[in-house]
DNA sequence: TTGACATGTAACCATTTGGTTGCATATTAT
DNA sequence: ATAATATGCAACCAAATGGTTACATGTCAA
């Protein structure tokens, strides 16, 4: 999962899964075209999205069509985000309870 | 956006943002203890989370307590995942007709 | 006031990352 | 066969990342 996170980070590489939302299928010629950014550099960010399954290839003679895979997308929504998602009412008394406890403690020196 | 995804990209950033989940208002002492990092190395992945407002703080005298907010997690799934949600059918339909198209271009020599 | 405690700041380092260029290989078209 | 096209692979580089150690500063307690 880590590395899911860590394909995502990347502007050009969710530009690039945009791009192959919007139309699949494309090569990576058409890829780059647009992009500005060299063929071999757009090669290695399709590699990482290629290696964590977010972006899945079909050989067509010499061309290589990519198409997106939303599924790992939705893994980790359902898997991962989802506990953050119950902890929204919990984390919001948290900070209810921290509020109320500002009582004292005024009048500090560093971290204005 | 691209900030919030680098933040979440790194595994002992994760751990911190579980471990305030669990319980809120943990000092840097107590998040220290019992990860395999020096206090310093903490704090600095505690101030990558503070600057994308995935945790936010709340000084203590001189504690400074640490709180979990969920709230940048649940605008990313809205805005950003929720494309790729509805493009699944889509993209299906896309492997689909990619695989219907398997007819000719076999016996291909690389990529095997 | 002094010492212990909790955190901040800075310098430094190894590794990873994101990009380039150059060249190799496979496929298509002439 | 040859040339053009589409991609792969490797070396290289600058900058960012993730970690360390050393020291400074602010706060609480005796």
């Amino acid at each position: 999962m880590a590395d899911l996170f860590q394909a995502l980070a990347d502007p050009t590489r969710r530009e690039l899964l945009d791009r192959l939302r919007a139309r699949g299928g494309q090569t990576l010629g058409e890829l780059t075209a647009g992009a500005s950014m060299s063929r071999q550099g757009i090669a290695k960010h399709l590699a990482i999205l290629e290696k964590v399954d977010l972006v899945v290839v079909h050989w067509e003679g010499r061309r290589k069509l990519h198409y997106l895979n939303p599924v790992p997308i939705s893994d980790i929504v359902h898997r991962w985000v989802g506990r953050f998602e119950d902890s929204r009412i919990e984390a919001l008394t948290d900070l209810k309870a921290r509020a109320e406890s500002e009582t004292s403690s005024k009048d500090r020196k560093r971290h204005g």
